[in-house]
DNA sequence: TAGATTGTTAATCGATTAACAATC
DNA sequence: TAGATTGTTAATCGATTAACAATC
């Protein structure tokens, strides 16, 4: 264990997710305990940089048995904030909003989308899941009102920068950019792209004639 | 410039698509010339780090004056081989895949959906976008016959493994998981996971009861 | 010429990995 | 006890950054 309030890499908090996801798999599939090995093959994680990762917030395995699949996933849950609710704000309705607010991966991990925004009226009153979808116009009350920090973007490109001012005045803290479009925030305000088609040029560059060199280092990325 | 075939960090052909898409929109723009210090302002790259990074393919500036935007992109497209088209099979033509067929990013870069498929009757022979959807079990022949080696994983989580070894066998070398589940691919195929959550995830730990301490060290991921 | 900005070196910094004693 | 696996150290490896000469 390292002294409380020591410098964390971000490359750990980064993988911290990606072993709690393996985690909640191993768990509905049943395994109780679960070795640095096993962990490593599934999350493609050297197993050495699991157990050092873990080892910045204690330690929370048993020698020569491994980790309780159930422990782990509560203490990682904890470290990363995610054992309570957080609520989403989502602005676009149509395919794409659709599926995020559908997606499973987010109510897994106590996200909640609680208010959806549009601007066609077609759709403003239409349900999304559990939610009646706002006009745009109350975007900024509804998001003070409700206290949400995190807005999710699924809007046209055209529209994405507008949209992304508009959520970080309203004071969204966390925005995540489901567009191409490369968007800038104020200060203070965290954005993450999710865009797969940057994913797909990198794997391209191993892809493409380059047959007579090695492979990407490994199978997976993040 | 380095010696053909010389080794460069995974990290540099990590952020070359993220330059891409930063000068494709500084074209759309109009700028014809960018500095290392602009493209770093909008990319969050450190400019250092921009230059350093391109010195691996070759010398593509001019020292007072910058980078010719249209030769750089033109550059760093041919070096990650999205110079021409590829093909993609998607599978799933519910919400998400009618999202992904619709999305501009794709075609931005020369991906191009060619196929289809989806197990329900309802949507097999409809249309999205240009292509007809077809059934599932056509998916091992299409793959073949179009030669396709990028496969697109827009399907219910339960189905995510299954439609995945089959796109496996059928010769698919990239596969894009837009499912949160942990799917294990054979050696030789690259998995790619789009899951927001992940980095959801990650931003909340620096989010939660940590206002003491220091934020990430950047606005934004990726 | 003066100002700007690249290309490139060298130093720093941090992350990954192997190895093994501790211990279940 | 013997086997297994963690926690942790120490070594390696690689990536980032600052600085500056080259040059437009």
């Amino acid at each position: 264990m390292v002294e409380a309030g020591a410098h964390i890499p971000e490359g750990v908090i980064e993988r911290l997710p990606l072993y709690l996801n393996v985690l909640l798999q191993i768990r509905e599939d049943g395994e109780e305990t679960v070795s640095s090995a096993r962990l490593g093959e599934l999350a493609r994680v050297n197993p050495a940089q699991i157990r050092r990762d873990l080892t910045h917030f204690g330690s929370f395995g048993r020698r020569g048995i491994g980790y309780d699949v159930d422990t782990l996933a509560d203490r990682i849950q904890r470290i990363l904030g995610s054992d309570h609710v957080h609520r989403l704000a989502l602005v676009g309705a149509g395919n794409l909003g659709s599926a995020i607010a559908a997606y499973d991966g987010l109510s897994k991990h106590g996200f909640m989308v609680t208010a959806v925004f549009d601007n066609d009226p077609a759709r403003v009153g239409g349900r999304l899941g559990d939610v009646i979808v706002r006009d745009m116009r109350e975007l900024e009350q509804t998001v003070k009102e409700q206290g949400i920090s995190i807005g999710v973007v699924a809007v046209p490109p055209a529209a994405a920068q507008e949209v992304t001012d508009r959520l970080a005045t309203a004071g969204i803290r966390v925005i995540l950019n489901y567009t191409p479009v490369v968007v800038q925030v104020p200060e203070g305000v965290t954005l993450h792209n999710t865009d797969p088609v940057q994913e797909l040029l990198h794997t391209l560059y191993y892809l493409s004639a380059r047959e007579e060199q090695a492979g990407p280092p490994s199978g997976r990325d993040r």
